[in-house]
RNA sequence: GCCCGGAUGGCGGAAUCGGCAGACGCGGAGGCCUCAAAAGCCUUUACUCGAAAGGGUGUGUGGGUUCAAGUCCCACUCCGGGCACCA
């Protein structure tokens, strides 16, 4: 495409001098009014694929916008440098992660640059920083020495394909990974973990307070799922001194409770299984084991497969409620994990109970009436209680609290709040992470690596290969070591961190890399913090967003971030995603469409514009053969703009006229217009916004009756201010051209539309009969409904399609419309 | 199954409050320029009847509220996403 300009030069000219100006350094004493805008951390997998250019092009309209509001602007970038692929790709090739990594993080942040995207780079962090090493580990001891980390043995998830555990946040709800798609299986292996469930009810309830999509939310909700019920005893019928103990959320139902099932893993099972069963109840608890979690939740749906996932143990309870004895079943629908492993059953308001009820004949009775027309099995609504004693005739509401408090009284019950939010498993058996800084003692036990010796660094020469064991195991030098405390021969910890600990904090590092000995000056990090526009991809809603979140609670009480909101981001924007033929377009994938060929025909400004224009936000884009076509029109328009601000075929008058007037308020809407959708996250409305008062100018000043020499001035300086923030190279070079010698376009103030010009004198008002449009006509925007009415009447084409039809009534509403019914 | 989104020309998508449906762009058609082409510029473009003037229809489907519905209410269809034995 032929261009008016050479677009490579005028945009690396621009780049270069954004970066060697410091344009967008902002020290942490600024006194201007403070914002803080983050693209979140990018994994460096090489250059920028168009799903970043995306990301970071509306990253960088905000620092831009908000920096010509006048406000400090926070823009730091830096790369999540540690993970699986940098590892995979080293046993590949047979070199170092490190190596692999730094050359991936040198392109993506040339191709950042080659975007136009300005970062503060003073900032810069890395997690495989050995600086920045030294902190994750010293928040790791923290939360160990505050009871916040420990090391347990537990069923985890390991996958086959990444050859590590997974934090249960990584396995998929059909129980694969999220990463490589494999399997994932259950294997009991002694794991550290952090105690994110002691901050899940204020990760639940500061949600209400943040300003982000109400999607994710939701979905952190969901994940936390918080449940309020009651625990409380069964009495076992052959010795009521031993009690089998459950927990509900319908304790009001408990009338109904014509069975009981516990968890194959629990604990009693042995001791509840009658000789008679034991054969039974042994074939289902060993498949149990055996299957995966995933084979073990597939056959959700009730129905045949259900009576082999359950079995009599030969036991029964006694109904704390009606004093009978009901029967104790064993079956994997209930979780081990999860309340108390047990479950008293009312099949007659609950699907789960309902279904197992009917495949083994298992009484139902009904305690809350269901609605006349209720067609079904469980009724889990609200009602009025029935068959429930002393509950009959209340509602749910009022059943539960009076069935708690006898359960309380009766029971040993006890009101209770269960979590599904589990603790964050964090060890991986994998090399390209942090060091778990922990030495294992025969005499002193768990002892943590003093803090003078941090970090601990893995050492180069380590075999990494695909046994599935940690890498750093098979090091003996690493391995063994001596114990801090005692001096005797000990080990280390040879797993990893989970990379997503280093994602949990580096947006305090970013607030304030400058202060020497510390990870941060809380201080520093409060003048900016919390984040005041966080932007990406909803990929993160729950993994990373809610342990950057517990990890900044976690930081405060352990005084390493006091005084800091308790709060990381304040307002979160989740970009659409890019597709194209239906699928997500991912390096994985191998469907993505490189963004250079673009730079070199249309630049960088004119892939922004597209990306700005392809459609709202926050809604995914499908690339397809169209959209080479879009691009090069965003690349035409800003020619036309180049040509019509060097006055390419542009006539002149001498005095402006009312045809300068109407360019202006033209102008001058647009501006308040775009000043609006840049509020609002409506960036493709502001880019059709520039582009149609672009038309109106290019129109008035191409035709022959011309335009005033200051009015088209004026329009184009505009104009290329609005598009500083969306194409800011050929923006800054036109504006540099124009004004030789001046500030630069992104130090100028943002404009503010004249209101005498956006308040218009002339209104085009509709008139309708029965609803349908016969005339327009232009009006003054103060008139009176009367006058309204009369100027409706008196329309020669409204007179003439009335004919003489008698006029029932009319609705005038000045000054948009006047509907004359007939 | 449950919970959220969404459905508008040939296409991507506009439409603060219920008040001109289709802004802007892509594509198409016609023209100017040119020896010719590319680029650029201009006109036109929801569908439909009509030579025109002018009319009719139209925002997934079916109802409803209203002077007036893409927008509000009810039922449904399809598409996308999330959750899915968490008691």
């Amino acid at each position: 495409m032929a261009r008016p300009f050479d677009v490579t030069s005028v945009e690396a000219k621009w780049q270069a001098r954004w970066l060697d100006e410091g344009t967008y350094e902002v020290d942490n004493d600024d006194v201007r009014e403070r914002y803080y805008v983050l693209c979140m951390y990018p994994y460096p997998s090489g250059a920028a694929h168009q799903g970043h250019v995306r990301n970071y092009t509306m990253g960088d309209l905000v620092v831009r916008y908000q920096t010509m509001l006048g406000k400090a602007v926070l823009s730091p970038i830096g790369f999540d440098s540690f993970g699986l692929p940098a590892e995979n790709a080293a046993i590949k090739a047979g070199s170092h992660p490190r190596l692999f990594t730094e050359a991936r993080m040198q392109e993506l942040s040339s191709s950042l640059r080659r975007l136009g995207a300005v970062y503060d780079w003073r900032r810069e962090v890395f997690s495989h920083d050995p600086e920045y090493m030294r902190w994750s580990q010293t928040f790791f001891l923290a939360l160990l020495k505050a009871g916040l980390a420990y090391r347990a043995e537990a069923p985890v998830n390991w996958c086959p394909g990444c050859l590590t555990v997974l934090a249960n946040e990584q396995v998929l709800a059909d129980g694969t990974c999220e990463r490589s798609g494999d399997l994932v299986i259950r294997k009991d292996l002694e794991q550290w973990f952090f105690k994110i469930t002691d901050y899940a009810d204020e990760l639940l309830d500061d949600l209400n307070g943040l300003d982000w999509p109400e999607r994710v939310k939701t979905m952190q909700r969901n994940w936390i799922g918080r449940s309020e019920g009651v625990e409380f005893d069964l009495p076992l019928a052959d010795d009521p001194s031993r009690a089998l103990r459950i927990f509900t959320t319908r304790p009001d139902t408990g009338f109904g409770v014509t069975y009981a099932v516990i968890a194959p893993e629990h604990p009693l099972l042995a001791h509840l299984t009658t000789d008679e069963q034991r054969d039974q109840v042994h074939e289902l608890v060993e498949r149990a084991k055996s299957e995966s979690e995933l084979e073990r939740t597939a056959s959700s749906e009730a129905g045949p497969g259900l009576e082999k996932r359950g079995a009599f143990t030969g036991s029964f309870v006694l109904n704390p409620f009606t004093n009978e004895k009901v029967p104790v079943y064993v079956a994997d629908y209930v979780l081990g994990s999860y309340g108390t492993g047990a479950i008293m059953a009312v099949p007659a308001e609950d699907e789960r109970d309902y279904a197992f009820a009917t495949v083994y004949e298992l009484p139902i009775v009904r305690t809350i009436q269901p609605p006349a027309d209720f067609e079904g099995g469980a009724y889990a609504g609200d009602g009025v209680h029935i068959n429930s004693g002393f509950l009959d005739g209340l509602d749910v509401v009022a059943g539960k609290k009076k069935a708690t408090e006898y359960l309380e009284r009766e029971a040993n019950g006890v009101a209770t709040v269960n979590y599904r939010l589990r603790d964050w498993l964090v060890s991986r058996q994998r090399f390209w992470g942090c060091p778990i800084p922990i030495v294992y003692c025969e005499k002193d036990g768990i002892v943590p690596v003093p803090l003078d010796q941090l970090p601990v660094l893995a050492p180069d020469d380590v075999a990494m290969d695909e046994s599935g064991q940690s890498p750093l195991a098979t090091h003996d030098e690493f391995r063994h070591t001596t114990c801090p405390r005692c001096g005797e021969p000990a080990v280390r910890e040879t797993d990893t961190m989970d990379t997503f600990t280093d994602s949990s904090w580096y947006f305090l590092r970013f607030a304030d890399p400058f202060t020497p000995d510390k990870a941060f000056d809380p201080a520093q990090a409060a003048k900016w913090m919390p984040v005041d526009q966080y932007i990406g991809g909803v990929e993160h809603a729950i993994l990373h967003l809610l342990y950057a979140r517990f990890y900044l609670k976690a930081l405060i009480d352990l005084g390493i971030a006091s005084g800091l909101p308790r709060e990381p981001f304040a307002r979160l924007f989740t970009q659409g995603m890019l597709r194209i033929d239906g699928a997500k377009m991912s390096k994985s994938k191998g469907n993505q469409i490189a963004p250079e060929k673009y730079y070199e025909t249309v630049g960088a400004d004119g892939l922004r514009l597209f990306h700005l224009f392809a459609g709202p936000p926050a809604d995914d884009v499908d690339w397809s053969e169209q959209t080479e076509e879009i691009i090069e029109g965003c690349g035409r328009f800003l020619d036309r703009l180049y040509r019509l601000s060097e006055y390419a075929e542009v006539n002149f008058h001498d005095a402006a006229d009312e045809s300068d007037l109407q360019v202006r308020r033209a102008v001058h809407r647009a501006v308040a217009t775009v000043t609006g959708c840049f509020d609002r996250w409506m960036y493709n409305i502001a880019v059709a916004e520039v582009m149609s008062v672009f038309n109106t100018v290019s129109k008035q000043a191409r035709s022959e009756h011309g335009i005033q020499r200051a009015t088209l001035d004026e329009a184009i300086d505009l104009m290329l201010t609005l598009l500083a923030p969306m194409a800011p190279h050929v923006s800054a070079e036109l504006w540099e051209r124009r004004h030789p010698g001046a500030t630069s376009l992104h130090h100028q103030n943002w404009p503010v539309a004249d209101s005498a010009l956006t308040v218009t004198d002339t209104l085009t008002m509709i008139v309708q009969i029965n609803g349908k449009v016969r005339a327009r006509i232009e009006v003054d925007p103060g008139l009176s409904e009367d006058e309204a009415q009369r100027l409706a009447l008196a329309d020669q084409s409204v007179i003439r399609a009335l004919g003489d039809a008698p006029i029932k009534r009319v609705i005038a509403k000045p000054p948009r419309m006047v509907n004359i019914i007939i």
